[in-house]
DNA sequence: ATCGACTTGTTCACGCGTTAAGTACGAGGT
DNA sequence: ACCTCGTACTTAACGCGTGAACAAGTCGAT
């Protein structure tokens, strides 16, 4: 069941337009199997935990990951650009986002004086209770969901590949905006 | 560096609201390494595919899942209540879609006659030449990012750990809309 | 034959994310 | 002193996805 192109009729396209001389190198079962089960996480996980998140602590996944980023920080407090770049988001979602949280009152913004249009995003009292009340559900939600359906190796293994899989769309992808070296996803 | 949770101030929380019998089972190093690993190609996997369909084909991620099911169904013949469940959307994500891709020529509509208010998707000649031109670069897409960069082993583990991901959502997700029984993610 | 319940598809209003333009600030040159 | 350039943040316009009504059929019961 199931291929990532049509499949009796895959043979029979024996040309992409440039891709003549080049014969296409379909993927196998096995290969096609791993691939289908990574999209399936990729498409099913995201929405899952946004779900749990946004009944149990009334937040989107993502602005638990701004807050949690920032309780993370030292004195609970990161510059903008350098929050966007931790939870791999473009600037203008960030600010849409901080705005909203501010407005909730969990997050305050604030000018640096000294050092150009930087700002500083800090997380209120309020935030940091959000968070701490918001962390073990979401670790629950991670286990229930990942990371307590692994097996041993399993663990490593995803480790490399996650890796892998970030170099390679660092070289291969000309418009990715990643801001940091080290790359951040966050969590 | 990073935690998925505050991490020097984790232990400091004692008391999630009601979980405060519950200790809370924290994440240790490699597994944090492995979630956040796993949580980066869920959000730059899919951004990198999309890229690369949009500029090489003129296609949405989503839309060559669209027209690459068809051109695996019977008689490139769908109804719309089965491709949405076969591309793991929404009707109406998937109706605006079909619209659009209907006034592009590369779609048709139309309702089964004796049977209630189905209707059925066929791909015309041109939405399958698209297909067929798109699907190779789409193949080269996934083996650079993520096939290629897998060791042997990966490759089983993966389905594993998909196959397990996708019945623990199930089970622990209330609200998802898994229409079919197997479970699509297509592609 | 008519009514009601169910299924399936369609439309609409809203919110979010993206891209592109705009604004404010500091630094370095002339 | 001024001008310009680069950086960092902000705002605005647009398109897409979601969820909630709505419409159009069919089937079964009375």
């Amino acid at each position: 069941m199931s291929s990532i192109t049509p499949r009796e009729t895959a043979p029979p396209h024996r040309a992409g337009p440039e891709t003549s001389a080049v014969p296409t190198r379909w993927l196998d079962d096995e290969q096609q199997n791993a691939w289908r089960a990574n999209a399936a996480i990729m498409i099913r996980l995201p929405a899952a935990l946004d779900a749990r998140m946004q009944t149990e602590a009334g937040l989107t996944y993502f602005e638990y990951m701004v807050l949690s980023s920032l309780s993370e920080a030292e004195d609970h407090t990161m510059r903008m650009s350098a929050l966007a770049a931790r939870t791999s988001s473009s600037l203008p979602r960030l600010l849409q986002v901080a705005g909203r949280l501010e407005k909730r009152g969990l997050l305050q913004r604030s000018r640096v004086p000294g050092s150009g249009r930087r700002t500083n995003a800090t997380l209120t009292d309020a935030g940091y209770a959000k968070v701490v009340e918001a962390a073990p559900r979401h670790v629950v939600a991670v286990r229930e969901y990942f990371i307590d359906v692994l097996e041993p190796g399993d663990l490593a293994a995803l480790g490399r590949i996650g890796a892998a899989v970030g170099v390679a769309i660092d070289q291969n992808t000309p418009g990715l905006g990643a801001a940091d070296p080290p790359a951040p996803a966050s969590d």
